[in-house]
RNA sequence: UGCGGGGUGGAGCAGUUGGUAGCUCGUCGGGCUCAUAACCCGAAGGUCACUGGUUCGAGUCCAGUCCCCGCUACCA
């Protein structure tokens, strides 16, 4: 029997809100959902006192401008998206007590207490600042919806963060003639207040509560984010917004503006643990709320990936001590990325597994998804997703090791004895042996587990099925039964037990095949506590019938999804965008100012520690000179020497990177950003007048 | 450029406090036939990115270099 001691009487677990903008991938699944799922069913399994809360995160501009696009509502974005994902999330057996959402009153309103409370105790740093306001949309402009002409490169169509072309970072008011891209007006500034939450004044704090205390807790990653922010300086974060769709500044003089996420999302996990509480007639501040005794408080630990840190290390924790009547998380186990195919996974791009796509395409196949996706998730460095990987690991694993143990067993069992346990009669030093193995087992799964390591515990509980198969080949009792009756009803009877143990630990992992297997051997679902004995099937019982647990992936259905990734990233090449708007007029004196030419590259080297930067040699009939040219991404330094370009010659020279260039290299770039040269159709002169 | 993470047999990864380098898949050979051509055994395959250093001993600690990923900068 497993003896595994939990330091905590009680566990508040959570992961992430997800954006209830768009449906689930398997990034999502393999970031926060499956890790905390695993975790929370084993802490279930252990009989601890535990509460697993979510739900949709439904606040923010990115919701309202969707609704505009789609011409819907904000609300009717969220109803959507809040249905698909509690859905995806039920089917795979994520088992939420509460899947909540931040659009409920009780979110609101405890989000407000939590505004209220800091509020009062003179928390806040007020701050009044100009910002773009839109008066024909009523309102404040955030900077990606401001555009103009960049002080810096004079192109027009820079937003009011960043110049696309230039690449300069901008604040709106650097500008040349805003637009808004709301009305297509030019904005006004207007001075607004807000409410900034002083991290600098907490910094102290936190160097000693995460810095000290969490450096042998948190994961090597995690702690790295922190640290490095931390070492540059934190500032004040404006926890409130001028946003129109949220949760109000619960202030008079605040009217119109909402909370910002951080005053909104977090404050979800509690709102929903609320939410639960009254459902079921519990007391959500025991999972909150410092205790009396401190020995008394809850666990709490936040399930997130790693875009979420320092959100998560930093800003709550911080909130939740300057509020002083809440715990703060124990543990923050944050997952790196997980990669399809390849390439990042882009809901824009549309290059993603969707949730709800795989359930309509693998029917009752979850258990085989979250098998795969547990044996990689990206515990410590982003992994990949590979279609071809998923058929390897359900068809040699799960099917070949796991499901085919089970069905051997039962097979085997119904051939030679009408599916009843069979007693004992003598265990040998091999049966033995098995036992004592098996025994080791629970525990292994169970420190891997409360150690965040999923993976490991995943690959621990195969074991026990390859123990199973290499238990069966060595006893062979196809063979026995012709010479010796009574082995045979020890070898099932030992291999029964395997199994049933195998039930057991599955639940974690694979919730549908556990409660299959149980309906199997026609035994009911038995806690960790229980797993490790070798008497859980007791002679006499009668087993159900044997059905096949998992069953291959075919090539077909591989292929299928492969071209499926490949139509959308057609798909995708072959949208057209905005074609950007014509410029003013020029004369044709400006025109022939820029004296253009046909030039031939000599060489061609990577600037070095950069990524899009290539220096160039060119020979422009004229001389030789360097060009840099920001085309690394697009053509490597050998496949373009030797080939002929565009040239302005009599541009200005400019140092990039310590290195002087002398001209521009003349380049079309499409819709999805890739650059080509624009060059004569043949082989021309070198130095070759284009006008 | 700054910060963080990572670089281990063909592929994907483990290697906790320094003490003979492991796992899964793949490959090759063998065994078995109860089982979804599934299972079991064995073998080949690694100068643990590189260079120095600490140490009796380093994948594991220290310093430096290179490469990959994320955020950041560089596109004249």
């Amino acid at each position: 029997m497993s003896n595994i001691t939990f330091p905590f009487k009680r566990y508040t677990i959570t992961s992430a809100l997800p954006y209830a903008n768009g449906p689930l991938h398997i990034g999502h699944l393999a970031g926060a959902y499956i890790p905390g799922d695993i975790y929370v069913r084993f802490l279930r399994l252990n009989a601890k006192d535990v509460v697993y809360v979510c739900g949709s995160d439904e606040h923010g501009a990115a919701i309202t401008i969707k609704a505009k696009k789609e011409g819907t509502t904000p609300q009717a974005i969220i109803d959507k998206y809040h249905a698909q994902i509690k859905e995806s999330f039920e089917q795979f057996g994520i088992s939420f007590d509460i899947y909540h959402r931040t659009s409920e009153k009780i979110h609101h309103e405890l989000s407000q207490e939590f505004f209220l409370n800091l509020y009062e105790k003179g928390e806040f740093i007020e701050q009044v600042t100009e910002q773009y306001y839109d008066e024909e949309f009523h309102q404040f402009l955030a900077d990606r919806y401001i555009t103009g002409t960049c002080p810096n490169c004079k192109s027009e169509g820079a937003y009011g963060d960043q110049c696309e072309k230039c690449g300069t970072s901008l604040n709106p008011t650097d500008l040349i003639n805003p637009i808004s891209t709301l009305s297509g007006k030019p904005p006004v500034l207007r001075e607004t207040k807000h409410w900034y939450l002083p991290l600098d004044k907490y910094q102290p704090w936190l160097e000693k509560w995460l810095l000290e205390g969490k450096k042998d807790v948190l994961k090597p990653n995690v702690y790295g984010q922190c640290r490095s922010w931390l070492k540059s300086g934190l500032q004040p974060r404006s926890m409130t917004r001028d946003l129109d769709w949220g949760v109000d500044v619960p202030l008079e003089e605040a009217k119109g503006k909402k909370l910002y996420v951080w005053l909104d999302a977090p404050i979800g996990y509690i709102s929903a643990t609320k939410q639960w509480a009254l459902d079921t007639g519990n007391d959500w501040e025991k999972y909150w709320k410092k205790q009396p005794d401190a020995a008394d408080d809850a666990c709490l630990i936040h399930f997130i990936g790693k875009d979420n840190i320092v959100f998560h290390c930093i800003t709550f924790p911080s909130i939740l001590h300057a509020h002083g009547e809440y715990i703060l998380p124990e543990n923050v186990p944050a997952n790196e990325f997980l990669n399809l195919e390849g390439d990042k996974l882009s809901t824009s791009r549309n290059h993603a597994v969707w949730l709800h796509e795989y359930l309509n395409e693998f029917p009752g196949k979850q258990d085989e998804l979250r098998y795969v996706l547990t044996s990689i998730l990206p515990e410590t460095s982003d992994s990949e997703f590979t279609w071809r990987d998923f058929q390897a690991r359900v068809n040699n694993e799960l099917v070949a090791i796991f499901g085919n143990f089970v069905n051997r067993v039962l097979v085997l069992s119904h051939k030679y004895f009408d599916g009843k346990v069979m007693p004992v009669n003598h265990l040998t030093d091999t049966d033995r042996l098995i036992f004592s193995e098996l025994e080791r087992y629970p525990k292994h799964i169970a420190g891997s587990i409360t150690q965040f390591r999923f993976r490991e515990a995943l690959a621990q509980f195969m074991n026990v099925a390859r123990l199973g198969n290499k238990y069966l080949a060595d006893s062979e009792p196809w063979k026995l039964i012709k010479t010796d009756e009574e082995r045979v009803k020890t070898v099932l009877n030992v291999s029964l037990q395997l199994a049933a143990n195998l039930a057991i630990m599955a639940q974690p992992f694979l919730p549908r095949t556990a409660q299959r297997m149980f309906d199997m051997l026609n035994f009911s679902a038995h806690g960790w506590q229980d797993a490790g004995s070798n008497t859980l099937l007791p002679a006499g019982h009668q087993l159900g019938e044997a059905q096949l647990l998992f069953e291959k992936i075919t090539d077909e259905q591989v292929n299928a999804q492969l071209a499926k990734l490949s139509q959308a990233k057609e798909a995708n090449a072959n949208i057209t965008k905005d074609v950007p708007e014509a410029k003013n007029n020029i004369v044709f004196e400006d025109f022939v100012k820029m004296d253009i030419r046909a030039g031939k590259i000599l060489a061609a080297e990577k600037v070095a520690k950069t990524k899009k930067l290539l220096k160039l040699t060119i020979d422009t009939g004229l001389d030789e000179r360097t060009v840099v040219s920001g085309i690394a991404e697009f053509f490597s330094p050998e496949e373009i020497v030797g080939r002929q370009v565009s040239i302005l010659v009599n541009l200005e020279p400019r140092e990039i990177k310590g290195i002087l260039s002398q001209g521009m290299i003349l380049m079309v770039e499409d819709a999805d950003g890739r650059l080509d040269f624009v060059a004569p159709q043949t082989t021309v002169q070198t130095g070759s007048v284009i006008r």
